[in-house]
DNA sequence: CGTGTATAGTGAAATCTGCAGTACTGCGAA
DNA sequence: TTCGCAGTACTGCAGATTTCACTATACACG
């Protein structure tokens, strides 16, 4: 990725370690492909590439270039491809009357524990920051921040609609009804409300 | 998708269509792997089709097996690939000290258009689902809404969070620095706070 | 009778992922 | 001093998935 290197010059292995910590929650991509990136760029000539060696081991830090830095520039003035998101928990929630109760209920139980696990490693990070008399990249710390408070937020909505929906499938007699027609349109009426909250003008 | 098939028979063509208005937003596949998908499943013994015409076009329905109802269950049963989310707007954002203020505003404008736009998809369906007396699938509302209010949620998070960053960069003299670290500092600050209130016990 | 929209897909190339495997470096223990 | 082992730094390849273009029929409407 170009905007990694924009930072400071790297190898290859380097960009998939950032890759892997700071970018893996909203950029995710195989390592493999990340290995491959560097190559398709320089052949580009959006980067130059130039070895190093440790002993006998070869490695080739990438550097932008200034046609790197312009593709950035136009990058940065595209527009965003849309947000994508996938769940296998959501998924088979969305197909909740085929399969029991109790295995639902595992389900869910799950997905919460993957959402929580997010929020820990968001804490971790959030002390270790407020921690730190003064970081090495404190200079990015508003931009991080910005990213940093999505990030957490997306974590947090999961985990809050993990957490309601067991309560909610805990109150039906088992998967195939609820006994509340009420309750479940309540879901839609509340819907409405924040939408209006949220939405500028009301658009079709 | 066994999960479609077990609700209804259904062709390929209409199973597409399934896939794409209800499952797009947490289960993205591209069309051309929905229609491979059935032939799969069939020569697994998941599902049988049989040949239905109208004039001289052919169209395939299929219908799930037993065998196929057990997979589904065991599906059920086995544990869930972590959710995985992927924003090129978020991207650009966490590297925003690399444009300039006004282009990444204009990203976080889109992103809370997109955004919008789905909320206003919500909004839609809430309304025609509180509006009709009693629509087709209402024996299917409550799980219905436990899927909605993830989606709804999602977007709600997107939203809120693309308006609170439009301010939090309104604030920056420009890109490269924030001139308020303790306004920074406080989205860590909050996190702490956020999730003493959704994580259990403190583990670390 | 023509035209546009919805139906119902297929073919082929390009891209991406998962997984295993290679080979070197640095460190601690024996 | 040397052995083993964790970590570094990737590559090869098969298979899965996506992208994009393209085909062809049905049906409603004017």
């Amino acid at each position: 990725m170009l905007g990694l290197l924009s930072l400071r010059p790297a190898s290859a292995y380097e960009l998939v370690g950032q890759a892997r910590r700071s970018l893996r929650h909203f950029w995710p991509r195989a390592e493999r492909q990340l290995y491959e990136e560097p190559k398709r760029l320089e052949a580009l000539g959006l980067v130059v590439g130039h070895e190093e060696r440790t002993g006998k081991r070869v490695r080739t830090v990438y550097e932008i270039t200034d046609a790197g830095r312009r593709a950035l520039r136009e990058w940065f003035a595209s527009p965003s491809a849309p947000a994508q998101f996938e769940s296998e928990a959501v998924l088979k929630a969305s197909l909740g009357d085929l399969t029991t109760k109790e295995r639902l209920l595992q389900v869910l139980r799950e997905a919460r524990a993957q959402a929580e696990e997010g929020l820990a490693e968001g804490r971790a990070i959030a002390e270790s920051i407020l921690g730190a008399g003064a970081s090495d990249d404190r200079e990015r710390l508003h931009v991080v921040a910005v990213m940093y408070e999505f990030v957490f937020s997306y974590f947090e909505t999961m985990a809050r609609w993990a957490r309601w929906a067991e309560e909610e499938v805990g109150s039906w007699p088992d998967t195939s009804r609820s006994d509340d027609l009420h309750r479940t349109l309540g879901v839609f009426r509340r819907a409405l409300i924040r939408s209006a909250r949220l939405l500028p003008k009301s658009r079709t």
